[in-house]
DNA sequence: GTTGCGTCCTGGACGC
DNA sequence: TGCGTCCAGGACGCAA
């Protein structure tokens, strides 16, 4: 299931492969969560980045000569835009290599939409338990995306401390790993990172307040977690693969995450398994408590 | 405003 | 073999 590092490998293989690029067509399953995919036609893609697991894909509208037409030059028409895309649980992007050869001969029944470029590929996107979700949105408004727009810094931000983190996690009454998974206190966090997470700070996921040095002790942890996560291509424990439908290699470096009643790589105590919150949680009861 | 639960959705695992 | 049930998960809506 695509988290920040996840995204984030999936960012840097499109990037150098959208940017330039006009969208000339587009299609969308019909569903509310996708059916804004084809307002991306007729702009130009300027970047693409990433917040937290949210792919934000920079669009510029382009004038009937094909040429880019700048923010401002004509009105409200002309209003730069995002193609926002996130992966759910099972979402997955990829670019094919020919649009023509690609729509007539994938009839994908887990296709949810695409987009045909002005350099003859498509980009895809499928989508087999239909938890990803697709907008169109002016740049940088996200009213109708909550958890975008209240999301927290990203875990490289200079904002995202261990002060921060405390402040967050104990002013409110929500377990720790709870508050993790709201995206609030940082972004890009999911159910395994905050797991790993959890695991290398020696955090109990059940407490609902932390210590100065836990919360320096978990922001560090958060960030190597992430950050080693990306080095790794992703974790792929089921379905997630990059643009390139090549796996992840996280998933062999994990500690902690879906080794309930194996021995913990720290202590040697028994990790326990719980659901916590509606969900799966692993924690170590002797060195996370 | 905050918390916690239910819902969405489908494939795979498992038990009978 | 076939059927039914449960589980996994992120975001969001809603009741308390």
């Amino acid at each position: 299931m695509p988290e920040l590092p996840e995204v984030e490998t999936i960012r840097r293989q499109l990037a150098p492969r959208l940017v330039g690029r006009s969208v000339l067509d587009s299609w969308a399953f019909p569903s509310a969560k996708f059916d804004q995919a084809p307002t991306a036609v007729g702009h130009r893609i300027t970047d693409v980045g990433r917040r937290g697991k949210y792919l934000l894909i920079g669009l510029r509208p382009q004038g009937a000569d094909g040429e880019s037409i700048a923010v401002g030059d004509t009105g409200e028409r002309d209003e730069a835009a995002e193609l926002v895309v996130h992966l759910g649980m099972t979402g997955r992007l990829a670019l094919d290599a020919d649009a023509d050869h690609a729509a007539a001969t994938d009839p994908h029944p887990h296709l949810r939409a695409w987009w045909s470029l002005d350099d003859g590929r498509r980009l895809t996107f499928h989508d087999i338990r239909r938890f990803g979700r697709i907008a169109v949105v002016a740049a940088g408004r996200y009213d109708d995306l909550p958890t975008l727009a209240t999301l927290g810094p990203e875990p490289d931000d200079d904002a995202f401390t261990g002060e921060w983190l405390r402040t967050e996690i104990n002013r409110r009454r929500r377990r720790v790993k709870t508050a993790l998974l709201s995206q609030r206190p940082v972004a890009g966090v999911g159910n395994i990172y905050a797991d790993e997470a959890l695991w290398r700070a020696g955090v109990d996921p059940r407490s609902r307040r932390l210590t100065r040095a836990a919360a320096g002790r978990l922001r560090d942890a958060v960030r190597d977690v992430l950050r080693e996560g990306v080095d790794h291509g992703g974790t792929t424990l089921r379905d997630y693969v990059d643009a390139e439908g090549a796996a992840g290699t996280n998933q062999h470096r994990l500690d902690c995450y879906g080794r309930a009643g194996q021995r913990c790589h720290r202590c040697d105590t028994t990790l326990r398994g719980a659901m916590l919150d509606a969900r799966s949680t692993t924690w170590c009861p002797t060195c996370q408590s």
